[in-house]
DNA sequence: CAATGTAGTCAAGCTGCTTGACCATATAGT
DNA sequence: ACTATATGGTCAAGCAGCTTGACTACATTG
């Protein structure tokens, strides 16, 4: 693939990428959350299983654990996310989603997914799953976080 | 496609683009280019054909003329890029890529190769032109610029 | 039980962006 | 032609999100 090509195809992943990111931001906004940033989806996304210390987010976000304590505290005072006492270890605190954060959650999910559906207007159901196994293929493995 | 599936197709993109992004950053920097942020790629861009004004930069980055400015400050005073008068506006300034600009545009385009290069490995040469029609289908249109 | 490591926060500072104000030049209306 | 308004660009101040540095509380190791 000569070097113009392989500059298309990054040019259209990084838009690609980019329209995503916006459309599932207007979708959450729309759905009558407000305040919440794009860089929160990253934090949403490690907490929504069982919960995380404010170090395993930071880890997760490639940021400083102070950064992400900032992050946590927004996230509280908006009434996403709240601190409880951490099972077994006195010095940590469990960062878990509050109802609201889990409809927030479900709104980013329902706004993707809204997204994505209109690609499959676009290239068609089929061409879609082959576009997410080569996709899977080429994404790196580990933590997903905000790029640039 | 379900819900399911369709964050997975997310959060492929997200990490595609994610680590797409990084690799030409250290491409970049490999190739002896510091300083400079994956930001400034999209400055870059709309340079690299015959300059640009501010306001159109500013236009094209997604931010305010002043925040646009700023960059191109920083940009002349790293050596990538040059203000000029713009001939048939006195008000305006035209700004073009100097010399070590251009090799900065071509260690980025060199970086990017280099990663989708390794891609045809992954997924093969056949699919990923593939690959590069269904992202410029799904991609939306305008400018690129960066999104979270 | 002393020594060292780890979780978290407080405080200060930096950077990249914003809003607001302003000047110089272009363009439109009469 | 000349005033009125719009546009290109910069200066200045402020803000938001991150950083580094210092510190406390608890855990872990020997």
């Amino acid at each position: 693939m000569h070097t113009s090509e392989a500059m298309a195809l990054s040019a259209a992943l990084l838009a690609a990428a980019g329209g995503l990111t916006q459309r599932i931001h207007e979708g959450v906004v729309a759905r009558g959350f407000e305040g919440v940033r794009p860089a929160h989806g990253f934090a949403f996304a490690r907490l929504a299983p069982d919960g995380a210390t404010v170090t395993d987010l930071a880890v997760h976000l490639g940021v400083t654990k102070q950064a992400a304590s900032q992050l946590v505290d927004e996230m509280v005072r908006k009434g996403y996310a709240e601190r409880r006492p951490h099972p077994g270890d006195a010095r940590a605190r469990l960062v878990v989603l509050t109802e609201r954060g889990w409809e927030c959650t479900r709104a980013a999910e329902e706004a993707a997914a809204e997204a994505v559906r209109e690609w499959e207007g676009l290239v068609g159901e089929a061409e879609l799953r082959v576009l997410r196994e080569q996709l899977l293929r080429v994404a790196p493995r580990g933590p997903l976080r905000p790029a640039w």
